[in-house]
DNA sequence: TGAATTCATGTAAACGTTTTCAACTTAGGG
DNA sequence: CCCTAAGTTGAAAACGTTTACATGAATTCA
């Protein structure tokens, strides 16, 4: 079927390059070249000659002597700690939604947060195999990384770093923390433990910022043994659950955990001790990924607009990766509130007839904060 | 801090060549090039001197340059349908561990199962923008992509393309599944439906022959209607759900999903309506993707060795770039049964109402090839 | 000491495009 | 009939490397 031997075709080993084009069609490899870019330049005769000659050489344009000449490779390279993540599917979904439709292509690399990797796509940047960076790494990949973003945009997608001065788009984390906080506040709780995220992180910072605030704006002031400290996976969120059922009598009657995944592992923890969620403890998640609306119970979170993030930033990287001046220079996103099972009104003697009827449907009933879902 | 203004440096604009390096060092261009590539081969006066003028400069070689002239891009791209699915998460990982480790970079395309992107993506390759594909995707992204394959290799990780001839590293689908089945037959069910991948899809096939070896193993006859259509996706399993709960008596009392998630969904959906898992229906995935653990309650699946396909199939593609013969033309592997909480044995009590259905439209499964397991 | 070898370096050709510039043709205007 | 402008094409340079080949110096061997 296939001809595999060589018979068929005179050189089936070499791939056609713009000369043997040039050579068959008996013009110059100006004229190929003018044929694929700019069409209208070229005669009639002549068109129809290269057309065909390109189409029975089966010739493609070598992209990479393309871009030599070019000084240019229309690829992006996307850093993220953890490509195995869920948070990042929908965003990396949008990124390379916007920058395929631009002509770009995309390389995913992964840091895994590994110095020796962050080294390995500091080079590769550096030897100029892209022509702009989307960072979601938390950190830069280099020291003097920084001074490449002159000639090569970089652009920060869901997480910041501070004093960069680079573009970010991402979450009003601190906002939305204290939201969260306010709303477990309203539906009764007072002992409120927050998971955070990893240290170092400038989010894990701005939403136990928020959580704090939350507080206290309720007038309840902050309970330092009730930040435990995470890192955004399940393994942290069931080392919380540990962490929990030590403690006695005072057990927080409701958990912020910074991330869903957190939130996921911390009930599979506590769960697994015969602790019922939300019936004994109420625990609310960051972030808004999909398990959290698939889980049982579902979670209540803040659902990140991770879409818009990674449309906004891929936009502005391809604004200024072609010279055009960026419509935005940055954004702070909103987040959305996602009322689900995982949270349940605290139980308390003076609040008890509210707290049962709204225990049923799972939805909360707060006269003060929270809007009725009605039934 | 950071000197932006193009003051400090000579030309901040421009980025340094090798001729500028050879000329500060007041050697030839080639010179420079061997003090990168092979050291030893230039002397030592000239060698620090070289050196000492790369550093000045900030000198990193252009790899575009450097692959026009060596005819090779040191990148593979890796085609998936749906970046997004946590499916994917581990096998990614282990792909770039290797291509990494090897001095590859990764290209990640995101196809959709649309043939707009594959044509992208199909042009990339014909470019020559990498030495190598990596498919995931389930079908070719072109009509002659094969004719590619003596140039550039390709190879299939968890897919197959029948009669492509490329190395295939993917599990023992029907095995696992006849497994899985037999299981579920074990341990007391004799009505067991099946939740199939997406149509046209081999490892779909694969598993439904397995789910039928399973049946037939223990004289089950297969009943058509109990084999739903699915999509490898949250909503086909609560579509099943749907499907589930609109059976009246004679529901099945166990499924098997071909994936992990739409067993997950199917939970979700069957729980939302009343039924307890695995209480009233058990249920089983497979995949054996990180959620199906930490679900609740936690799910009895298959478990692939997705890390070792990652691995395997990553290497193959590797050897073959690289002009050596590969270790494998391909592999099986066989997958394992993680026996977990969301199937349970079938009672005695409940197979007394599955007795009452016995009145049946015109097809078989009926109580001759049927002897009740022991009580 | 002369010839043969090794060593260190430079020259220049490739890799496959795009694009500037010049050259040639044709048409149009006076 | 000449001059200019527009249109079409080709020659050659450029992009930044690597590397085959050549050259000259230093070393070795007889």
């Amino acid at each position: 079927m296939t001809k595999r031997n060589g018979i068929a075709k005179a050189r089936p080993s070499r791939r056609a390059t713009i000369l043997d084009v040039a050579r068959r069609a008996e013009v110059s490899t100006a004229t190929v070249s003018r044929t694929l870019t700019d069409p209208d330049r070229v005669a009639e005769p002549t068109l129809s000659r290269v057309i065909a000659a390109i189409r029975e050489t089966g010739y493609t344009p070598n992209a990479t002597a393309r871009n030599l000449r070019a000084q240019s490779t229309k690829m992006v390279l996307c850093l993220l700690p953890g490509l195995g993540h869920s948070f990042w599917n929908v965003i990396i979904d949008a990124v390379e939604e916007v920058l395929t439709n631009q002509g770009y292509g995309v390389i995913f690399g992964d840091t895994r947060n590994d110095p020796v990797r962050e080294a390995h796509y500091d080079r590769i940047v550096r030897a100029g195999q892209v022509d702009g960076v989307l960072l979601f790494n938390g950190r830069l990949p280099g020291t003097d990384f920084l001074q490449l973003n002159s000639k090569m945009p970089i652009t920060l997608i869901s997480n910041d770093i501070p004093s960069s001065g680079l573009p970010v788009f991402e979450v009003a984390n601190r906002d939305a923390a204290r939201a969260m906080t306010a709303y477990l506040i309203a539906v009764g709780h007072r002992r409120v433990a927050h998971i955070t995220g990893p240290k170092g992180n400038v989010e894990t910072g701005e939403r136990i910022t928020g959580y704090c605030d939350g507080l206290g704006a309720a007038g309840i002031s902050v309970d330092d043994s009730l930040i435990w400290p995470g890192a955004f996976n399940f393994t942290a969120g069931t080392d919380a659950a540990r962490r929990f059922l030590k403690l006695g009598a005072d057990r927080p009657t409701a958990i912020f955990a910074a991330s869903d995944e957190m939130a996921i592992g911390f009930i599979k923890g506590v769960k697994d001790a015969g602790i019922r969620v939300p019936a004994d403890v109420s625990v609310a998640g960051f972030d808004g990924i999909e398990y959290s609306a698939n889980f049982d119970p579902a979670l209540t979170t803040m659902i990140q607009p991770r879409t818009e993030m990674g449309l906004l930033g891929a936009e502005n990287l391809v604004a200024r990766m072609s010279g055009r001046p960026a419509d935005l220079q940055g954004a702070r996103l909103p987040c959305s509130l996602a009322i689900r099972e995982s949270v349940a009104p605290l139980d308390t003697p003076r609040r008890r007839t509210a707290a049962r009827r709204s225990r049923r449907t799972g939805h909360v009933e707060d006269g003060s904060a929270a809007p009725a879902p009605g039934d």
